[in-house]
DNA sequence: GCGATAGTTGACCCGAATCGTCACAAAACG
DNA sequence: CGTTTTGTGACGATTCGGGTCAACTATCGC
């Protein structure tokens, strides 16, 4: 028919999980009917009856639907808890898989030779998190943690927060930039023996007029690695992060700078750490922007 | 190059979870160096180098490779355990979309007005998994479940013998006839309350000269409800069941007489059963065939 | 500096997979 | 027995993604 509630969520969904149009709409039709024949899905799907037939055939063979072989044919899905169960255990056997078989073919190259004087960027903020959790859980001495105010967008979820405390268990220094009172409560309450300093690096959105692109995280482990991520804001917020495990480059000094100035305003430690950051690594960083070098 | 130990199985899977073939390729090609450039990842992974940089640009949106925006760029993988944690919450977040939506929309007509007369084919072992599951606990005086001798196939998973169990403990007479001897142990040690026979019931597989379909598992509950599947050795094995939730049809009666033949040669109470069936449910069965009559 | 070489981008072609429609046989209905 | 509905197969129209190429840019060597 034309009267439907918006079923296209569902549709688009069932898409992504690997159904053609077709099978997910007939899908979506049946989960809304007791039962229902060829005609019946054609109207409530919008598909073309005589296409329900190879639609609901697949569904069958996937175990979603159960079809009667009478005439005329009637169909019905399973359960939706059903449906959902299925699938889940289906996509779980193929990331098991996955992991299989790609840890089985892993090595081509030589040695490692990982670090060398690289800037990344990544995406996402699962990725970035990875990454942050990752730098997080390298530290030796001194983390520097400064994030955005938005306390939508979940910057810091737990299992980053649980990495803070063991990294102060282990004896590291950990200092937390909080943009917004609630950012800044929430840690203080995780993580009570980091010193959380309710920062006015509000310089970090300086430029932006408009609001379309604005700092998301700032990560500094050692003096040595740094991350930055920013937030863009399209249809939906998508963070990007540029990250570099190596010093000398532009990047770090200017994060260290910024980190400086920053943490000046609470305490004082911060110039102590600043200079003995300047040795503790090789590359003798030349100077601004992107005269970097590369790899090894 | 080409002297890869196949990495077609992880290419494969990815296409599965979305990704197209050259971002399969490419990201597979990245999980086997530690970093490499357009032209390595062109050759490991054979994909044309001048559409690497869409591929991996696709990739690093998703979140699965960094980028050094170099010259010449660099692309690394993150690790394999991120990835597919990565990938699993993905997955998990459209699961959990998907029910909500689906849930959100799904009445459509009038009534329920289930249970009919209808026979209904289902395939899949985790679909006729669940169906048999559904019979099972609607059981409420009889089950009898038959399963064949192959060891190989999960048809008794353990969540199946658990609701057995289950039903057991709500009173339900549950006969089991098991076609091998490691089935028939198997299912002993899970629920020994139930009464289970090394049953004799080859003449279940009588015709097949051919070995390349047999009956998986027989359900017969309440003496009312059937449930048959068959196993078709195509390439990979699949199931296919045809069951019914009512009385009255064909195929409850030629189920009913095989299971009491087969029961027969064990215990005697299955007359008494057969006896009690004849009371306790409601359409007028049209005519003979077998003789035994029916419900009220 | 200046040409040679390598890296990068975008455009284009083509084939496969699907969508969308149709014609026609089989079965049901009155 | 004619009309309507159902089931099956085939066919063109699109769309998407794979595959290749040419042009442009940047880096390197002389």
């Amino acid at each position: 028919m034309s009267n439907e509630p918006d079923q296209s969520e569902p549709i688009e969904i069932l898409r992504e999980l690997g159904l053609k149009e077709y099978e997910a709409r007939s899908f979506v039709a049946l989960t809304r009917i007791p039962q229902g024949s060829a005609k019946e899905v054609s109207e409530i799907a919008d598909v073309p009856r005589t296409r329900v037939y190879d639609a609901v055939d697949q569904l069958q063979s996937y175990g979603l639907v159960d079809v009667q072989h009478s005439t005329p044919q009637r169909f019905r899905a399973i359960p939706i808890d059903e449906a959902i169960a299925l699938l889940r255990r289906e996509f779980d056997e193929r990331f098991d898989s996955l992991r299989e078989s790609l840890e089985a073919i892993e090595p081509v190259g030589e040695e490692s030779l990982e670090s060398g004087a690289n800037v990344w960027t990544t995406s996402g903020e699962e990725a970035i998190t990875s990454r942050a959790i990752g730098f997080i859980d390298s530290a030796e001495e001194e983390i520097v943690f400064v994030l955005d105010g938005d306390d939508e967008t979940e910057l810091t979820p737990k299992r980053l927060l649980d990495r803070l405390r063991v990294a102060t268990e282990r004896g590291v220094t950990v200092y937390v930039g909080a943009l917004s009172e609630g950012t800044y409560k929430e840690v203080q309450a995780t993580v009570p023996e980091v010193e959380v300093f309710e920062s006015e690096l509000e310089w970090l959105q300086p430029q932006t007029e408009k609001e379309d692109e604005r700092i998301g995280r700032l990560l500094l482990v050692d003096r040595g690695r740094v991350l930055l991520s920013s937030l863009s804001s399209g249809n939906s917020v998508s963070e990007t992060a540029i990250w570099s495990d190596s010093v000398g480059n532009g990047l770090t000094i200017i994060g260290r700078r910024l980190l400086a100035a920053g943490l000046d305003r609470e305490g004082e430690n911060l110039d102590s750490a600043e200079n003995r950051a300047g040795s503790h690594d090789g590359t003798g960083g030349t100077d601004g922007e992107s005269g970097d070098e590369r790899e090894q």
